[in-house]
DNA sequence: TGATAATATGAGGAAAACCTCAGTTTCACA
DNA sequence: TGTGAAACTGAGGTTTTCCTCATATTATCA
């Protein structure tokens, strides 16, 4: 039979020390997972590394691989808290010019990146990303791309023939390139400001097609 | 002591018969992993499909991921010939429209990630891709870049400041958008004609911007 | 044809990781 | 302070995978 690898928590914590105990345990999968990457880690050096024996472990979460969607979630929600405060906050955003908030935002996906570099790479890079992972990030990539195409829509700036398509690929050319940027940096010292900047060209010229002159200033 | 997993092919074949072995055990070991996925495959099984005993594959090949890099290796130079291929054949590229080149390179990418899309999801989303795995694959890229850069800086429409990053920019955004829409489409039947179209318009914006356009270098 | 090198075999020992479960401790609340 | 629920423990059985090596087969060529 094939062993059915569960990935979500088994168990909520419901006492205070409980919920304590979670928190130490995906902070020590997140060490020990940084330390060590995918393969030597294992769910026993993990608790040993919490403070919890495996037991405890087992009871909140079936096995390493529900440890790395977990942490993998706590990644993305963190983006994507990130980036509906970043929309949230302007009220305005019809006003900013398309290329300062690509810039903005752009920062704000490089410096998130840029927290945990290796575990980051670890998570998304190295580990092996099994169906359910992959399902579970999809989700909330659906939500990120709403959230976007909001603002796309009523920007005076956006050309955009099919605004799905358009917020498709500025989510996927954001990741990818971010993303390549912090694991495999381009040849030559090229700052932050810099790739951004190249990829505030790249994107705007997608969003705006010759709008004319609307270089900003 | 830590496991020394090794990464390259252990002995080269010599005799007629042991080059089809190994070639039997790399066409097993696509099978197998396109079938079971990275974690469920063992060597065991591989040997069984390719039809040979464990011992003899592992005379040619240390371990399981031995044969991940080794069929990554083999896709990778497929793309690399097939780029090589289509820049030498036209002598003049530099007369032809950047746009119709885009679309060719593209087209092209997308071909070769249609071929065995199970197997190259696998690889390169699945799979765990260990440091020298990385490194075997950052080797070839490095001749993609070589062979663009030359075209790009002889095409009179691109207007690139920094022919590096802009090549570093063209190769990451196409392995990833190509990637992306086959292994995770984006919504609406946005179909292969029409999405390699959303990808020239783009590619074509950042290498060639309407003159005038150059918002701060 | 005989010698030697190349190739192939596969049972099974070694190592590793997984994960349970019976028992213990701590907490919340009356 | 008593009681039931929640949380925690960790030794060790189970399962899996890895991969060697002593042996057998096949090829090459003098």
């Amino acid at each position: 039979m094939t062993r059915d690898q569960q990935l979500q928590p088994r168990k909520r914590p419901i006492q205070g020390r409980a919920r304590l105990t979670v928190e130490a345990i995906l902070e020590a999968s997140a060490q020990v997972f940084e330390e060590l990457g995918y393969a030597k880690t294992t769910t026993d050096r993990i608790a040993e590394r919490a403070g919890v024996s495996i037991g405890t472990l087992y009871q909140y979460f079936p096995g390493k691989d529900a440890l790395l969607v977990a942490l993998a979630e706590q990644h993305v929600d963190k983006g994507l808290e990130m980036s509906a405060q970043m929309l949230d906050t302007s009220v305005h955003l019809e006003r900013i010019p398309l290329e300062d908030l690509l810039r903005s935002f752009l920062q704000a996906a490089i410096a998130l990146h840029r927290e945990r570099p290796r575990l980051h790479q670890m998570l998304f890079v190295e580990a092996p990303k099994s169906t359910g992972f992959l399902e579970a990030l999809s989700a909330r990539e659906d939500a990120l791309a709403d959230q976007l195409r909001v603002v796309l829509e009523r920007h005076p700036e956006v050309r955009l023939p099919d605004p799905d398509l358009g917020v498709y690929v500025l989510i996927h050319v954001t990741e990818g390139l971010v993303h390549d940027y912090i694991v495999h940096p381009p040849p030559g010292n090229v700052d932050e400001e810099r790739f951004t900047g190249e990829m505030v060209r790249l994107l705007r010229g997608y969003l705006a097609p010759e709008a004319g002159g609307t270089c900003r200033g």
